[in-house]
DNA sequence: CCCCCTTGTGAGAACGTTCTCTCGGAGTGA
DNA sequence: TCACTCCGAGAGAACGTTCTCACAAGGGGG
């Protein structure tokens, strides 16, 4: 014998307000407001419309509400891929501020994919959400965004910021992240210094080439793993180390075994770097591996600093020098600026840029003069 | 000059299917038609109202449509809490299986607590959710879960069982789990083997010592942390070795800090067990931490086995041996039972249990005959 | 030639809530 | 006592979609 409860077919119908006017003896409007707290009700006919809707265990309907009144009390995060701590944590602190203003949120995974983030959106806003907080795969291509916002939904981009998009935007300074961490191997001596990084899909090789040489212009300071190849090459300059192509090695998202080929690639090298930047948690992850699996030490044999100050970075032995940032404010204070706009704000885009620290701990260590170049 | 886009008030009245209706020319019923795809519309009149809509940007309104149609393509997840990692990689399961069926997914945070679970289902039942995926925090206390599958919405259990409630549940056995954990230890020699976990806030400390002595019985055989404190328990009385309350040690579920002291005061024992079974992701980071804080040899000084192969498992030195698990899988296996009771089946619950692994790596070592008690 | 069936279209109801409008009655001040 | 206000209550519209029903035109078979 089949549950009747277990599956779908069971529902009872749920009851209406209608249904609760009729149990306690009144007009719909009348229990409408009883339920509602909105409008004139009398202290007697309230407690019985109450007691009517208990008993019939009376539920309001959201979509009926929002249908009638326009808001949805619902946002959505479109995130790159919930599984990498970086948005899951994200997502932790939009949830906590979207669950203190009483709405719900709505995920979507990108994977880095414009095409997956236009239909996310374009759903997102079929569902009347309220808001949108993005990680947004392009920089440019905005138009799915912008959309958005002339049908008064408003954006927040995170971890991104487009230049086209008149939207707030909580990052942080990947350059300046970038070259103080690469600052940090410089002033300890070394002057081959090897980055590891992934990119998204869209990225074209020939673009970051041209990033890699220092000739690179995007408009309007764009994607992270730019703006820290950027960073890097403004420290190697700075301090007069020679940059070169084959020095710079990244992979697409998605990837992380061609990521592991990559930094042993770099290790392979005729004259391999003494030091390596790994500029995003994937690359740190694949970095650590393949200098392990190649059975060299940490930073005797070579130093490295990492990207996200994730669980594991103080696990490994060395605990590793990374470059820290805190996702959890980063959805927190995204999920703040979007709630201010739909209480209506709208003032123009700002730019919200959360510190970085460079965390030294003990996986880059000083360069014997002699060794340098 | 603010611009209007940026937020809130901007937002332009969005068209309707009768303003499509007016721009091309027909009645509403044949707009609909046409952009729904129901029922039969000239070829002539339907390029007419499609290009209308294209010409005017025209998008449905779902909640609109959800209110006529009774469904929203929408399910919930309940999860403990979406930054762990755990969490996490479970709700890209479901996400990827909700997108498949063209369902989005609403995400809430429990915490690990009745009250807020059971406001999180209610809200969700308000918003007409049409299923939902819920890592339950009580195993017995299930009313409003029991309450969502008369109002015809399917409940699936992911990670916990319950023994009261009548729905589907996609779970380990725990308890074979950790008896193959600590049996492999025990074959490796050891017989004082402690055990370090996270228990719930509900969990008393009553049950739980019940438990250690191997003399609990909970309805329904419930939740993991029990379960695997069972498995303990069945390992240790197998192999004759001797069990002893001051060998398990636990805190509730989001102390990380005193989880290290409890850790600690386990390694402080005057007996100190030569092995220790850590029985979550959490526990398992914490006494790493604390045994390589007191400068301890694993394995040499000290054996361990963790649960879940999180990522750094393999990363630190010794890579750890593990009893691994599938969060992807159960989340997607709990989100493929949910549209399958969407779609109208209505079979009784079952009860789904995935395979564990025992990982074994070099974290648990064996001991010598001679120091074994 | 008429009837019936098919096809294409329009009018209007329905979903469940909120909100506006109206109205009766009670209370108050002149 | 009358006019006015204020409060509580009900009737009904509105939100935007889907769906049922009715109807008109056209075609084919008897």
């Amino acid at each position: 014998m089949a549950s009747t409860k277990t599956g779908a077919q069971g529902g009872r119908r749920r009851p209406t307000v209608a249904d609760v006017a009729r149990e306690a003896g009144v007009s719909v409007a009348t229990a409408g407001r009883a339920l509602g707290d909105y409008g004139r009700v009398g202290d007697a006919l309230r407690d019985q419309v109450r007691a009517a809707a208990a008993r019939l265990d009376y539920s309001p309907n959201g979509v009926a509400r929002s249908m009638r009144s326009g808001g949805t009390r619902t946002i959505g995060f479109v995130g790159v891929d919930i599984s990498n701590p970086y948005f899951a944590t994200a997502m932790r602190g939009i949830c906590d501020v979207a669950r203190k203003e009483g709405y719900e949120a709505i995920l979507a995974n990108s994977d880095d994919r414009l095409d997956i983030e236009r239909a996310a959106v374009k759903v997102l806003l079929e569902k009347q959400i309220e808001g949108i907080v993005v990680a947004p795969n392009a920089v440019i291509d905005v138009g799915h965004l912008q959309r958005a916002q002339e049908l008064g939904v408003p954006v927040v981009l995170l971890d991104r910021h487009s230049g086209v998009l008149d939207a707030d935007s909580v990052v942080i300074d990947n350059e300046a992240a970038a070259r103080e961490a690469v600052s940090h191997l410089l002033r300890l001596g070394h002057r081959r210094i090897g980055m590891l990084l992934c990119v998204d899909p869209s990225e074209s090789p020939e673009l970051l080439r041209r990033a890699g040489t220092g000739r690179l212009e995007v408009h309007g300071a764009a994607r992270p793993s730019i703006d820290r190849i950027r960073g890097y090459v403004a420290a190697m300059d700075q301090y007069g180390a020679p940059t070169a192509a084959e020095l710079i090695r990244y992979t697409v998202v998605g990837e992380a075994a061609h990521l592991e080929r990559e930094a042993e690639a770099l290790l392979d090298l005729p004259e391999p770097p003494t030091a390596v930047f790994a500029a995003d948690n994937v690359a740190t992850q694949g970095l650590f591996t393949a200098v392990r699996g190649r059975g060299l030490g940490i930073p005797d044999d070579i130093s490295m600093v990492g990207f996200d100050d994730l669980d594991w970075t103080t696990l490994v032995d060395p605990p590793l020098t990374v470059v820290a940032q805190s996702p959890m404010d980063m959805g927190r204070i995204a999920a703040e600026r979007l709630f201010a706009r739909i209480k209506g704000d709208d003032s123009p885009g700002e730019r919200i840029i959360l510190p970085t620290e460079l965390i030294v701990r003990s996986s880059a260590a000083g360069r014997d003069a002699v060794h340098t170049v």
